[in-house]
DNA sequence: ACACCGATTATCT
DNA sequence: GATAATCGGTGTA
């Protein structure tokens, strides 16, 4: 089922964060479709957050696009090498924004192995926030673009028990300080995940 | 298993 | 000119 564009339209972006464990993420390009079922998610909650590009109401040409509505796609470049790929939550001029760090590979695998050089194994395809844009194909082109069913999208196939989803702190965000703390990033438990195939 | 470190460049100060 | 929501290789154990 697709999610709709409402889901993403509240203030409560760690809620966001934590109901995104199990949906699925898709990609169309040049007809080919790839997807992935999110098992890491982190919530940036805007303007109070220290961690977030938007801190203190930010406002650049690359942070821009966290301001649009919920639904839109930021996609920004970590390093000088990654892209990082995020969906934009709340509603226009609130600019919270859920970073996706990890997919377990479900449509696609083939050309996931071929756009990553066949260099990691299955389980490692989508794992972690530069290596799943990588496999998924995902690029700056994406940016600001909105969440729509023919290129980039967004589903909700299979709900996972409560106590598989596991909170902990964010990764590599330092220099937040206290804000470094807060169990804004979700997991799909690794048993929820062995037993996938069920 | 874990620590260390170099790659690479848009963005911000 | 410094920084950065990362990654994979290399070294030691």
């Amino acid at each position: 089922m697709l999610l709709p564009l409402s889901f993403f339209q509240h203030d409560d972006v760690v809620e966001i964060a934590r109901q995104l464990i199990g949906c699925s993420l898709h990609t169309l390009q040049n007809g080919v479709h790839s997807a992935g079922i999110i098992i890491e998610t982190e919530a940036y909650a805007g303007v109070t957050d220290r961690a977030s590009h938007a801190y203190g109401g930010r406002k650049t040409d690359r942070t821009s696009t966290m301001y649009l509505q919920g639904g839109h796609v930021y996609v920004y470049l970590c390093y000088g090498m990654h892209h990082l790929f995020n969906i934009v939550t709340a509603d226009e001029g609130i600019p919270h924004a859920v970073l996706i760090r990890s997919l377990l590979p479900t449509v696609g695998v083939e050309v996931m192995k071929a756009r990553r050089g066949s260099r990691a194994a299955f389980a490692k395809l989508c794992e972690g926030p530069g290596n799943l844009t990588k496999a998924m194909g995902i690029s700056m082109w994406h940016n600001s673009m909105k969440l729509t069913e023919d290129i980039l999208w967004l589903e909700h196939d299979k709900d996972y028990p409560q106590h598989h989803i596991l909170a902990g702190p964010r990764i590599g965000i330092d220099y937040a300080g206290t804000d470094a703390l807060l169990p804004y990033r979700f997991r799909l438990s690794d048993e929820a995940l062995a037993n996938q195939h069920d």
